[in-house]
RNA sequence: GGUCCCGUAGUCCAAUGGAUAGGACGAUGGCCUCCGAAGCCGUAGGUACAGGUUCGAUUCCUGUCGGGACUACCA
């Protein structure tokens, strides 16, 4: 049981003896330090409920107020109820926290699945830095989620069967280079969906060229079907290889492709069920007046004035279907075959509109018990501070950034590194590089928009991955340092300076931290919390010596250093991002 | 036009309706004979504007101003 959870459940019962009914009490880690470790306004709400004062009724709470083993509480200004947790309250947390695998995480997931679905490329184009969001994002929710006792399931749903791939088909046909291809694939690849991109927006025929080729390909034609087989094999190497690199990884790879077979039947029943209906010679579904106001009506949309139609496509008048119809053939796969309860789409803001339309099909398809996310994020922009951009006009290359990155790092590490090895500097370099990247998004609230700044990003110091890692790495230092072991399981801290007392008070937290990230999926919660415990620790470091202290008040504090390494790097990993053992 | 998101120090980013709005960068003053200075301890500087709800508003509501996104045959 976390301490917030202890005084909630105490809290209530000396609200309950003082009301004569059970109340809910919340109570939240305080957020000054000089009135306590935690508060309640539970006086004030409950008193404005039953018109009593609500100093008077704090103050009876109080008194009938049972913190034994716990800490002292008090009231101050209108009625709060501020908590102090002593610090041998603090010390016993320690020792069962360092006891406990699970580090204080409470399991809250149990016998939930679900399936998150994130990064998503699209096949044939190399992923560039918009990709990074979804992809880190999503990974550490992922992981945050296992952590939490759920079953996770994470599904790569890439773009491998929409239009540019008929883009692709058409500059195949018309204008491959083999000897490029061979030589640089991913590259060859991009180049022909620019040549189609620019050829089909100058010209309506090219344009129509490439939809019959989408179309073509859609209903089996044997020609397009290997030319895709082979864009896809090229380019799964090139996703893999950068995967590979950010430790991220799927238990599917299901693709817009692998949903084909089910659209055409998909389509039939939705309009003989009467749920979609003929529209310009395409297939859509309509408002069905649910809900009353119209400007909440995904189906519905102001235009001149008047609320008109605003339908999902489900089949387009040249009979190809499009992602709508995917991505509902999806969500029933994903229901009927895994069984989940609950489906996260890591997905920029700009398709909003898009999840609404499909949330609100799958209540109509009864799918309506699931619980459906759109997890949107902001635009990842220049220091210029608009959309990131190339001088081409293009989106850097993922791999591309991750390279600078990584270069950046290596050149930090060659100046003020203490590993040896020309082998290990370089593993430390890839490490940092891409622990920087992965730490920028992540400590960022998902709704805005950031500068994407590189030497921000490595400037090692302040706020960032390398501040985190170098913490872990002074706690393992003081352990290579002791002479001989020590059985830390036998140890009881005691704890009484204040950068001590202050630092079990931090990972004391960590259990509390951990379950709020999934109320509205932001890992930025976590890395504001390993910072704060990170700066605990290095204060700590400073004001407390551990080899030097007396054998006692050594042990209690190799314990603490050996809890603080272990929290953090647990922490760590729930972003995805490891830890050197030195730097 | 409509819908949605966002306006917090010179810059970047935090803050389940709570108390004197936190932190980082940059600026500036200290700290390595002391377990790692990628660090620690100081100083200076901020909620776009106007109303409303509330005991209490950065947070919720309305409006204004500013930025962005979306607005059916792209994904």
């Amino acid at each position: 049981m976390t301490l917030i959870q202890e005084l909630e459940s105490r809290l209530a019962a000396a609200f309950e003896s003082v009301l004569g009914e059970r109340v809910a009490a919340p109570v939240v880690a305080a957020a000054d330090l000089r009135f306590g470790d935690y508060q309640s306004n539970a006086a004030m709400a409950l008193a404005k409920q039953r018109k009593t004062n609500p100093r008077a009724l704090a103050e009876q709470v109080i008194a009938a107020l049972d913190l034994a083993g716990i800490g002292s509480a008090d009231i101050a200004g209108p009625g709060f109820i501020n908590f102090k947790i002593a610090p041998e309250t603090y010390a016993a947390r320690a020792k069962a926290q360092h006891a406990d695998p699970r580090l204080g995480v409470p399991v809250t997931g149990a016998g939930r699945t679900v399936v998150v679905d994130f990064s998503a490329p699209n096949v044939a184009k190399p992923m560039h830095v918009g990709h990074i969001r979804s992809t880190i994002l999503g990974d550490s929710l992922a992981r945050i989620a296992r952590c939490l006792g759920y079953t996770v399931i994470t599904d790569n749903h890439i773009g491998d069967w929409g239009t540019q791939f008929g883009m692709i088909t058409w500059a195949w046909k018309n204008g491959l280079n083999e000897q490029a291809l061979l030589e640089n694939p991913l590259q060859e690849l991009l180049r022909l969906y620019r040549h189609a991109s620019e050829s089909a927006k100058a010209d309506e025929a090219v344009r129509e060229a490439c939809r019959m080729e989408l179309v073509k390909l859609q209903q089996g034609d044997a020609e397009n079907f290997e030319i895709w087989q082979r864009c896809i094999e090229l380019s799964r190497t090139g996703l893999d290889r950068i995967y590979d690199r950010l430790d991220v990884s799927f238990d599917h790879w299901l693709g817009e492709s692998a949903y084909n077979d089910s659209l055409a039947p998909l389509v039939d029943r939705l309009v003989a069920e009467g749920l979609a209906r003929e529209s310009e010679g395409a297939i859509c579904i309509f408002s069905n007046g649910v809900p009353e106001d119209p400007a909440k009506d995904p189906f519905l949309i102001k235009k001149d004035g008047e609320w008109t139609d605003f339908p999902m496509m489900i089949r387009k008048s040249d009979g190809a279907f499009n992602y709508a119809t995917t991505d509902i053939a999806t969500l029933e796969f994903r229901r009927r075959e895994w069984k989940v309860d609950a489906a996260w789409y890591v997905v920029d803001h700009r398709q909003s509109l898009h999840f609404q339309q499909l949330f609100a099909v799958a209540e109509r398809i009864g799918l309506g018990d699931m619980d459906l996310r759109h997890i949107a994020f902001g635009t990842i922009l220049g220091t210029d501070g608009k959309p990131l951009k190339t001088r081409s006009g293009d989106l850097p290359q993922l791999a591309d950034v991750l390279d600078e990155a990584v270069a950046a790092a290596a050149t930090a590490v060659a100046e003020r590194s203490r590993v040896d090895t020309e082998e290990e500097r370089a593993a430390l370099a890839e490490l940092i590089g891409i622990s920087a990247v992965k730490f920028t998004e992540l400590a960022h609230h998902r709704l805005s928009d950031y500068v994407f700044d590189l030497d921000k990003m490595l400037a090692l110091q302040g706020d960032t991955a390398p501040y985190l890692q170098y913490s872990v790495v002074r706690c393992r230092s003081i352990f290579r340092k002791l002479e001989e072991a020590v059985d830390l399981s036998a140890v009881t801290p005691v704890l009484s300076e204040d950068a001590e007392i202050h630092l079990a008070r931090f990972l004391a937290r960590y259990g509390e931290v951990v379950p709020t990230i999934l109320d509205d999926h932001r890992p930025n919660l976590l890395a504001n919390y390993l910072l704060e415990l990170a700066r605990a620790n290095h204060s700590f470091n400073e004001a407390c010596p551990v080899l030097k202290a007396e054998v006692a008040v050594r042990d209690s504090r190799l314990l603490l250093c050996d809890l603080t390494s272990r929290v953090l790097t647990h922490g760590l990993a729930l972003l995805g991002i490891g830890c050197p053992e030195k730097m």
